[in-house]
DNA sequence: TGTAATAGTTAGCAAAGACAACTATATGCC
DNA sequence: GGCATATAGTTGTCTTTGCTAACTATTACA
């Protein structure tokens, strides 16, 4: 039988923060790595758009535009972020990630990956399944520019 | 067909943060009502588990005992929360939410909600079924010990 | 009774976050 | 070309968040 959206925004707002406060602790226990959160939110936006400017990463992560600024700073002086001029833009920075930011990233992706896969080991195939659909049809409605998922930021 | 474990946890690492951004950039506009996004965290979880005590707190939205304690010194000043002395076992404190601290609640989760009603409007009755399937089978899995989801925390 | 353990608070520090004010570059209009 | 305006970042200053360590008060236990 069909749903409403309203009813479905309902159960989205009861279980997504219960699955978010998993990720949080993981992100969290990432502090041994050195980043907190709203640095690896960073680090994630940088993966996930490189080359993007400061105010696209400040809009995207939902912050103002010095909060940024100083977050970046601190990648920087952790050699995980490079800031850039853009050419041709002379106001503008890109933000790329180094080879070690690269690194990070991907150590804290897989560790965070590895707890999830477990969380959810318990689910048969065609629950997964009905979790993968799902995920499927909120992809296209909160990410419409992009083409593919895969692990995003924040 | 079925899809394996691993595959999900993939899918939903990288939609769910998308998701959260939606949900949190509301609850930074509510900034406009007073409350900062751990606070409203703080006032989430007292509506969510009224007569908790403060650790109890502390542990679910995933910050320090002591961070915990400044966090509801500001929801008590503002008059949102009220702390009160366990009867019984006067080392600990109860956590309820005032009047004022529950309509405020209300408020700023009816606004959520409607502004996620209206993201997922676009969708199908089957779409949101689907979504909705899915969040039944992650509810169980993320918050074991309750009997029905609904607004929650964080 | 007296020693652990538990629940919160306080102190002190670093980072996150906001706004306002500033610099530097780019655009646009005469 | 030349000045007004807009845009991109940075810096100053303040509050809040978040940590650890050290403290008080209460309870449990042996």
């Amino acid at each position: 039988m069909p749903v409403s959206p309203k009813e479905s925004a309902g159960q989205l707002l009861g279980v997504m923060p219960l699955v978010m406060r998993a990720v949080r602790a993981e992100m969290r226990s990432h502090r041994t790595l050195g980043l907190s959160v709203p640095q690896f939110r960073a680090l994630a936006f940088t993966h996930r758009h490189p080359g993007a400017s400061l105010s696209a990463g400040a809009e995207h992560i939902g912050v103002t535009l010095p909060t940024m600024s100083r977050l970046v700073d601190g990648l920087v002086k952790r050699k995980l972020v490079v800031r850039r001029s853009h050419p041709g833009d002379r106001r503008r920075i890109t933000l790329d990630l180094t080879a070690q930011g690269q690194a990070l990233w991907q150590t804290a992706y897989d560790f965070t990956h590895a707890s999830m896969t477990k969380q959810l080991s318990g689910l048969t195939g065609s629950q997964c399944a009905a979790v993968s659909k799902a995920m499927h049809i909120l992809f296209r409605l909160f990410a419409p520019g992009m083409t593919h998922e895969g692990p995003s930021d924040s």
